[in-house]
RNA sequence: GUGGAUGUAGCUCAAUCGGUAGAGCACCAGAUUGUGGUUCUGGGUGUCGUGGGUUCGAUCCCCAUCAUCCACC
């Protein structure tokens, strides 16, 4: 199966399927995302630790990195990344990058924050400095930085939140995901919305039923891994990412561990991301064939063999596990780089592996 | 040599008017899900310098001794 998506230079192409699995390709103009994919996030306008470079050479390979509007838009700014010519510019890549709107860490991160209908007024973390997100304004934003995906701006509400806010969340992001479809974009930027409904999948599949009449190029599955127990996330996986338009990706925000990630292809989902791989990284939790490592523990104290025999990356190649535990413990930069380096490797080898198994193993599409 | 002070966790230090001791950091272990290089959770790891004495009981009181520091000669 091979589709054009809505916006001119997108096609999605399905090969094969196992079950509920899909294996096959994203291509953009900016390049083609194999998928299953798992996409490393670059809040900053950087993957922490990794250079382009680095990200690029095989066997990490990262084909698609993620950006963010709220960090991007408070700093450095607009002025700075548009007079650059843009992020891909800014930051010296060139493959693909998908944007989040903005959303979500206005809700998690932003001081006080007055909610209404039309957007979010919120407080900068970093200097307190008063600031308004609109969809307008972020699809705006996301254009001046020139992303090839962009997120429709939604309200994320808390896993925990009364099924009232729970509603007025989804009416509100109903709206503003077609007030975002409205806003003119670049030349070669797709949209993709987002379907929020905690986990009722009632509520999902009537969020569904009002998000994808829109017209998206892609769709969302926002509101999971937000402090709900594992077994429900599934659950709503299991009962709800399949329902979602065949013939569009599926992108599930924000997840997860390699577990998790297998759970959502076998339900039907292409695209991945999350701070996890990135941030345990830093703060040496590795993830290798044989289970998690941490890095720190004084049992690898003298262990000069490999991090991850099974894997190729250049941590694993070259460092003992004695060495990165030394970096690590006595905070060298090194130290970060090596296990970024090592645990986006092995999500990118995870993913690979999962999307072999439906190549050789599915049916064709 | 004389006088004084201090010796308690790996480090810096508390506390106990006599009932076997805590904090911060370090250390050990776990967490981290649309990123604030964070943060959180659990764990005390101790011959209270050493040897005696008094006491039902001493890290605490007494004696000796060792170490370190300060002052004086």
């Amino acid at each position: 199966m091979k589709v054009d998506l809505p916006t001119a230079g997108f096609t999605l192409e399905i090969e094969r399927v196992l079950g509920r699995a899909r294996a096959g390709w994203l291509h953009t103009p900016r390049g083609s995302i194999p998928l299953p994919v798992f996409m490393p996030v670059g809040t900053q306008g950087t993957v922490k630790a990794m250079t382009p470079g680095e990200l690029e050479a095989a066997p990490l390979d990262a084909r698609i990195i993620l950006g963010n509007t709220y960090h991007l838009y408070l700093r450095p700014g607009l002025d700075i990344i548009g007079g650059a010519g843009g992020l891909h510019r800014f930051a010296a890549w060139d493959r693909p990058i998908l944007t989040d709107s903005g959303g979500f860490q206005v809700f998690s991160l932003a001081g006080i924050n007055k909610i209404d209908d039309d957007g979010v007024t919120f407080q900068s973390h970093i200097d307190g400095s008063r600031h308004r997100l609109t969809p307008e304004v972020s699809l705006h934003i996301q254009g001046v930085l020139g992303s090839d995906i962009a997120m429709a701006f939604d309200q994320c509400p808390a896993g925990d939140a009364p099924p009232p806010d729970q509603e007025r969340a989804l009416r509100r992001t109903t709206a503003w995901a077609a007030r975002s479809a409205a806003v003119v974009r670049p030349p070669g930027q797709a949209l993709f919305g987002i379907v929020q409904g905690g986990t009722d999948l009632e509520r999902r599949a009537r969020h569904a039923a009002e998000i994808v009449p829109i017209g998206f190029d892609g769709h969302a599955i926002g509101g999971l891994s937000v402090g709900e127990p594992i077994p429900e996330m599934y659950r709503v996986l299991d009962g709800f990412a399949h329902t979602l338009p065949a013939d569009r990706p599926r992108y599930l925000m924000g997840v997860g561990t390699p577990a998790d990630l297998e759970h959502g292809v076998m339900a039907g989902v292409d695209m991945f991301d999350c701070v996890m791989p990135t941030r345990n990284a830093r703060n040496g939790n590795l993830f290798t064939s044989q289970g998690r490592v941490v890095i720190g523990n004084a049992k690898h104290k003298q262990d000069y063999g490999p991090l991850d025999p099974e894997c190729p990356c250049t941590t694993c190649t070259r460092h003992s596990r004695a060495y990165l535990r030394h970096l690590y413990n006595a905070k060298e930069i090194l130290a970060a780089r090596l296990a970024t380096l090592h645990n986006l490797t092995f999500y990118a080898r995870h993913m690979r592996q999962l999307r072999e198994k439906i190549l050789q193993e599915g049916q064709p599409v």
